[in-house]
DNA sequence: GTGGTCTAGACCACC
DNA sequence: GTGGTCTAGACCACG
């Protein structure tokens, strides 16, 4: 796995974790039904406590990351029925911070221009 | 004050205190080195102790959001001061929502288009 | 801990014990990502309150000379990263002594030679 | 009077104008014998608490920077008989100052060389 | 066990 | 009256 964990992050163990192999699943790098790493295995090769591992895969299975089957393992779930409500979130969070930027003084033109020029650098 | 809490939301109270101070000084509805209320009379308004206030006095002035003047009182800075910062770490922040954007499939001409709409409807 | 508190000092504690650690950092005394002492152990160990033990941390925290983590512990940052920035602070106030040296008709000859004399005792 | 008080200042108003007030003796913009402002008009003159520039002026004179006569007013002291204790309390802080920059990894050699820099700046 | 937040109640210097 | 510091004791999530 090409999991790094930062002891710096605020946030919990678990959740970053979960949130690394969201990404994976997200990104299509591990594709549809494919296996996870063992919570154990997983546990031993990020040397972390295993009830933290346990508690990243519960949270992504509760969130339709990834579905387990007892006795067999976890593997993980279909992107394509998960992305739409992915980019739902991403549209809201997008507006909040949109509508914080009016208060700071900044405008449409200045935001959509800025994103633009993002897209030029190839970012 | 025009300050409500939520207990229910999970972040501390005292950034809760802050966060909604620094939205009125940033908005200018509190203008520069006008007097803030007194930590003691804020905390019986919110019904929060002392301490928690003085706790987001604190964290709001080494933010540069307010100075306190030892036996007067607590008073908004210039807020022009301290856009430009703001601004900057605005532009962070939205270069990482659209860089996640990418993995979730969302090209950038949605995202401009979803934002001139916002636009167009005034938000 | 090599740390003794003079309660006579009229600075805060929080201050004198944040003080001798970043001193303690800063020579090197205690390495990148070396753990310190925990909140409640030190608080034990220098008879202070832990909420005092905390605030010192948190001030050393925001001051980039140690990251914490919850349930975990503290630990020393990297002093290298923080060297250049404390140099820099270093020689503004220089700056700002030698100034006022002037006003006492102190020239800045008498300085350069002040130092050099004490470089010779090896002070 | 050239005094301005920065409200912003942490330290004590009455320190703020006694410092101020020292400095203008120190510099010799007040001359030996020379009255100063009377209690009443300074604080008028400033929109302070008479109450604070009478301990300004008080410790002032504990400090031996002015003598009062009653029924008269205030006068500034012999600068020249100051001058030797307030050199030789530069010179302590100086020393303090250069040991804590040998912790930082600064040498000698630099603190000259920036301090010669200075001189051929004229500042 | 750890760091972090919160309350209650006290004391201080400053104005 | 103000801001600021400190203590004592409690609770929480995390590992």
């Amino acid at each position: 796995m090409l999991i790094n964990i930062d002891f710096r992050d605020k946030r919990p163990l678990y959740e970053q974790v979960s949130g690394k192999i969201e990404d994976l699943i997200l990104k299509g790098v591990i594709g549809k039904d494919e296996p996870l790493p063992s919570v154990r295995s997983l546990a031993i090769e990020l040397s972390i406590n295993p009830n933290t591992i346990q508690k990243a895969y519960s949270a992504m299975e509760k969130d339709g990351f990834l579905y387990s089957v007892s006795g067999r393992g976890s593997f993980a779930a279909n992107v394509e029925e998960l992305r739409p409500r992915k980019q739902k979130e991403f549209f809201l969070e997008l507006d909040g911070l949109i509508r914080r930027a009016q208060d700071l003084g900044i405008t449409i033109s200045q935001i959509l221009e800025h994103i633009t020029a993002m897209q030029a650098v190839g970012k």
